[in-house]
DNA sequence: ATAATAAATGCAATCGATTGTTAGCTCAAA
DNA sequence: TTTGAGCTAACAATCGATTGCATTTATTAT
């Protein structure tokens, strides 16, 4: 499978971890008392400025790193902020961590990162985990299976504030970073009966997870709103909206006695399965059957044809996420504050589903 | 741009932190010393079963929870993996990240990402922030513009483990993880040849960053194994081997009087735009254009024809490069140790190439 | 020159968990 | 009854930075 190789240059002596430098030794070295030191290193106006001047730089020489852990635990509070969500190497997702690490890092946080594998009991032990490391606010986008939040309790209590973003909580006060699923739902189903679809499909997620529901709704009430019949057979209920699910979706369809001539996937994957698989059965697309996703995923702007789909403004979403909990403590609001922040989504309209 | 929706419904009391509970809140409780409580939670072998039953209980019922800062303060150890890679939202990066994660949360670590966006600067900054944060080891993917490394010499002195996975630096003692990449080169134009290719062109990175360099030498060696004749003016330099400058390439190399008929890119997004623009242009591929990538992007198998590709193990590196640092303080080796794992890579051969 | 005010610095407790050393206790064998 | 093995559990120092309060020194006004 692999090959080591090894070299071990010199032993023992390196072995110890020398002594750090700390501000005492700083403090010894200038004369000066480790408050002094500790009020000069981080500019308090009480010390003279060529005593800052000095202390700093002699702090530079002597390599001096400040111990964050010693700070957080004499403070109670660590510039750290803690993620929870399901997997990490999705585009949507990776994209989220992407906007709170950039957002976090230029106001001088950490980002501890976790991922449940939308299992409940990974997603329990990481937020446990996170309180652990005593994170001064959490971000998390919940797993499949939750549907309890009592292991998210403790951190209301000890008012770390905690922000949902996405996969949020029906009943749970507090921060919410979403998109309007609702509508645009209704607005992906809506350019489909614009495009002449008469018997739109829908592949549907967890009805329990409220992305997926306002997606269906969305899509439903467009429907009704447009005089189409609502057809229990066309919406394909799936686990995970996966590439296998997707073509699987797609066979039933293509081979009901009157199959659909318009699918609206709540997730890219499962749309880009519907093309492939389609325009293999020699369905035309989008003349006969046109498809638009959900995502903006990579994916949708390389398969053929181009698969519209609904934006989701991921890096935002991250961004504002963290300026909630940067926020949070300036404020003079508690962890329990319900405050839902909605953002804007975009149809994208691409060759998938343009007929005109 | 959003809407914002704020309710607040109660003050004052919850503003305060309520105080955590401590080993010494159990120690009163139970009418037992600190010292005991913690041996107890940790299951030390010199308190009695019944007395670590009696504890473990309370604790629970307590909610109590360790502070892992005070751990760790007084341990001179966290549990605690630092990351710093160029960019979370790359698939590769992002499945390297899943595999630390996954390996890291298994061993009971925490790990904390920072990226460089591919920034000297930011990186050397990440690097310091994660030494202030005290990690037990360090991961790092460098950035394209790094050439020197000293910023990693405070955790050698401190003996912290640091391991470089896939983009290592040249000369610096310490774990690393990477590929073959120069087989993994000198196999993809292999193939190529073996399709019959015997004008191949090559995308070719940054040749400072070990990987890019790496494999066009594969390459390089390959044609003359072979007896073709190695044309500079087919190989094109490119700073990321981006989609837009995949096609600008592609677009120079097919208005040449004697045009390649085979593509060797170091990276899939690159090879991706090269298939797309060749197609739009009446090439045909693999026909007249054989091409081949490297990283097995999911663009790869979505984009038509498929795209042939070198795959990347990423979540195995990510695992790999944990459990060095995981086993590092119980081997008796100091940071500076030189052990390279090279791992597998692997040819996925798909339309894009396969002639025959 | 002197009192009064402002500026600069130091003292010592604190955050919560860990651990080497010491001390108390139980039980059994002699 | 005595003694020591074997358990249990406590004391107190330690990790490094922070900060309210006290104290010393410098500066200004009168």
């Amino acid at each position: 499978m692999f090959r080591n190789i090894v070299a071990q240059p010199n032993f023992s002596v390196y072995l110890m971890k020398k002594k750090e430098v700390t501000i005492y030794d700083l403090a010894k070295e200038l004369n000066y008392s480790p408050s002094t030191i500790s009020r000069a290193l981080n500019n308090h106006k009480s010390i003279g400025k060529k005593t800052i001047k000095k202390i700093q730089k002699t702090a530079e020489e002597f390599n001096y790193r400040p111990n964050a852990l010693a700070a957080s635990l004499r403070n109670n509070t660590s510039r750290t902020i803690g993620i929870t969500i399901p997997k990490i190497n999705h585009p949507f997702q990776a994209s989220l961590i992407t906007g709170i690490e950039k957002t976090a890092r230029k106001a001088g946080y950490n980002v501890i990162i976790t991922q449940s594998d939308d299992k409940y009991k990974n997603e329990v032990d990481n937020v446990k985990a996170l309180y652990d490391a005593r994170v001064g606010g959490l971000i998390v986008s919940l797993g499949m299976e939750t549907r309890d939040t009592s292991h998210f309790d403790q951190y209301v209590k000890q008012n770390i504030p905690i922000v949902f973003v996405d996969r949020v909580p029906e009943n749970f006060n507090s921060y919410r970073v979403i998109i309007d699923n609702h509508a645009a739902g209704y607005r992906a189903t809506k350019h489909l009966i614009e495009q002449g679809c008469k018997r739109i499909a829908h592949f549907a997620g967890a009805q329990h997870v409220n992305v997926y529901n306002l997606r269906k709704k969305g899509y439903v009430d467009a429907l009704i709103d447009s005089g189409l019949q609502v057809d229990e057979e066309l919406i394909m209920d799936m686990k995970t909206l996966s590439f296998e699910e997707g073509k699987k979706a797609t066979e039933k369809l293509l081979k009901l006695d009157n199959p659909p001539d318009g699918i609206f996937s709540a997730i890219d994957t499962a749309a880009v399965s519907a093309i492939l698989y389609a325009k293999e059965k020699g369905v035309k697309i989008p003349e006969e059957l046109a498809i638009i996703g959900f995502n903006d995923d990579p994916i949708s702007r390389i398969v053929e044809p181009t698969l519209s789909t609904v934006s989701h403004p991921a890096q935002k979403m991250g961004e504002i996420s963290t300026k909630r909990i940067l926020e949070h403590s300036t404020r003079k609001l508690d962890a329990a504050v319900s405050e839902i922040t909605m953002l804007d989504t975009e149809i994208i309209i691409r060759n998938s589903s343009k007929r005109k």
